[in-house]
DNA sequence: TCTGAAAGTTTTCATCC
DNA sequence: GGATGAAAACTTTCAGA
């Protein structure tokens, strides 16, 4: 179970924004920019973690600069929706590199997929044993992607006028 | 114009790896995994930033302890595809925050949209702004998320089987 | 291009407010 | 919670191979 956050305050949601953009400033720069000393950023920093609003750093590579990639939206829809066959389709998921990304989603689809390949014959390996060896996928459709305008964004940290 | 990237080593593969699930080690920890001194995997860190593999470092929060946040998938088509019309439309949507990813894709739609947002209201709001009063949106669906299964994942820098 | 060491920064931690 | 300052750790740079 996680641990239940306290309230985050106005310099909280102010840090959380500066680090979901860019990762790679000191705790003394982030402290000018929050009017805070390096230790006193510290410590907030080392609180998100230990509550586990920070999920983790990582590094992220341009596609453009991969040109092997391809990426494709999978739209997924499961043949039943009992609680066994679904924890088989998303161990299935999150035991494969490829899977950069799964949603379970309401409405005309069950879940999203992005896959994330080397080149079509990896992709089509992928896909075939992902959703057409699955006993459970009733039907998916593949978009590939032609261009990836943009990769990743910020989580909002709190209501919109707040 | 990217430069063009010269061609990755194994050890450059290791290390990108290695970056995109952790960006947090240091580079004495990163040349221990690897076998170099630290001023090595340094020298090839800077390359890869120099070249424009690496796009950039950031945090990853955990929408799970930010229960505000409402994640949806947008699958949107254009009413036509003149590139002037494609243009307004991507800008729109990289103007605002509340968009996550923007795929250009192939097949039954034109993009998908991942949006999040701060509740319904907020998401209401934003999806009628970006998608009801385009002059150009033919159609779109909304899959809202109900789990974010995974939410990040590692490109390939490389063929499977290489 | 690597290693290893010196110089410069940042992070960490104990202490006090 | 926050500030400060000193110690420890890390990053950066560079000479030498």
């Amino acid at each position: 179970m996680p641990n239940s956050s306290p309230a985050l305050d106005e310099v909280d949601h102010h840090l959380l924004g500066l680090l979901q953009r860019d990762s790679g400033r000191t705790l003394r720069e982030l402290g000018d920019i929050v009017a805070l000393s390096p230790s006193a950023v510290k410590r907030r920093i080392d609180r998100y973690r230990k509550h586990g609003v920070i999920a983790r750093q990582v590094t992220l590579l341009d596609p453009i600069h991969l040109p092997t990639v391809l990426l494709a939206v999978c739209l997924v829809t499961l043949e039943r929706e009992s609680s066994r066959h679904q924890q088989a389709f998303r161990k299935r998921l999150l035991d494969a590199t490829e899977v950069q990304q799964i949603y379970d989603v309401s409405g005309d689809w069950d879940y999203v997929v992005v896959l994330a390949c080397s080149g079509m014959p990896h992709h089509t390996e992928v896909a075939h044993r992902l959703f057409n060896e699955a006993p459970n996928v009733r039907r998916y459709t593949t978009l590939f992607v032609l261009d990836p305008v943009r990769t990743s964004g910020a989580l909002p940290t709190r209501a919109p006028n707040t």
